[in-house]
DNA sequence: ACTATTTCCTGGATGC
DNA sequence: TGCATCCAGGAAATAG
């Protein structure tokens, strides 16, 4: 399930692999589901143009596009900017490949690149989404955690009630932390993950932050080595190998107390944590 | 203005 | 072996 690091590490092999190629057209599928913005804005905006730069916002995919379609650079004029985002949701995968490969199931989206290749949308779960923005730039919602710093994270959960898990995983506050994430962190910091927001101390917040940029810092560099080739052919190969201290490990002794993990819902969502090390 | 719950979607795991 | 059921999860929609 692609957070923060995958994405962001995703985002780095497209940068290398695609910046500098024009898109030559787009084939989006019948199924609209995955399909934020209409079908016609999306290939009217893709179309012709130029593929400057890719990153990550949150955990969504941005192709920063110039126009590149009155052909090389008239004198004077400004490129027209744009960009594509791709959410890759829980299945969501961009694959880049030669045009004769066989095209997998589940493909939603064909793009077809002047250098020959292709980039293709493949997300069997549908809860990826694909949409453009034009003009305006793409406005991802909340914080990056790696950039916040401690004055900006503390407002973020000033009078909340709701639990700190699910706090965290609100992306209008925090962009890019996601369920396995959001439990490491909180591990680490040694706080509950059903504790109100509002009621954790400023000390507490401040190791919350820490932990937060250690996990998604730790994930990125481990990541960025076992899924570089994630966005090539037909990528997978197991996702990142940061060893898990809480997620998927209920019932299992805590590595630092060895008191058996827990695994309770909140908001639909589970949560993992050791009932001695979490206060 | 918030917060909690439901919904979308399919493949893989589980159970009988 | 086959079939039904449950579960995973991000974020939008809905309900309270």
């Amino acid at each position: 399930m692609p957070e923060l690091p995958e994405v962001e590490t995703i985002a780095r092999g497209l940068a290398k692999r695609v910046s500098g190629d024009v898109i030559d057209s787009v084939w989006l599928g019948q199924k609209p589901e995955p399909l934020k913005s209409s079908a016609q804005e999306i290939a009217a905006v893709l179309e012709h143009s130029l593929i400057a730069t890719v990153r990550r916002m949150g955990k969504h995919i941005v192709f920063d596009l110039e126009d590149n379609s009155v052909g090389p650079a008239r004198s004077g004029s400004t490129p027209i900017r744009a960009q594509w985002i791709v959410h890759l949701g829980m299945t969501g995968r961009l694959q880049i490949c030669e045009a004769q490969s066989e095209v997998l199931k589940h493909t939603h989206a064909i793009v077809k690149l002047a250098s020959g290749r292709e980039l293709r949308f493949v997300d069997p779960r549908r809860f990826g989404r694909l949409s453009v923005a034009r003009a305006a730039e793409f406005e991802a919602g909340g914080i990056e955690p790696l950039e916040a710093d401690l004055d900006r994270f503390l407002v973020l959960f000033h009078g909340r009630k709701t639990p700190i898990k699910s706090a965290l995983l609100n992306q209008k506050l925090l962009r890019g932390v996601g369920n396995i994430y959001a439990d490491e962190s909180l591990f680490r910091a040694g706080i509950r993950p059903r504790r109100r927001a509002s009621t954790i101390t400023r000390d507490q917040l401040a190791a919350l932050l820490a932990s937060v940029k250690e996990v998604l810092r730790e994930a990125i560099a481990l990541g960025g080595s076992s899924i570089s080739d994630y966005v090539d052919a037909d990528g997978e190969e197991g996702f990142f190998q940061l060893q898990h201290r809480v997620y998927g490990r209920e019932g299992e002794p805590c590595l630092v107390c060895k008191t058996p993990i827990k695994r309770i819902v909140i908001a639909g969502r589970s949560s993992h944590y050791c009932p001695r090390c979490q206060k």
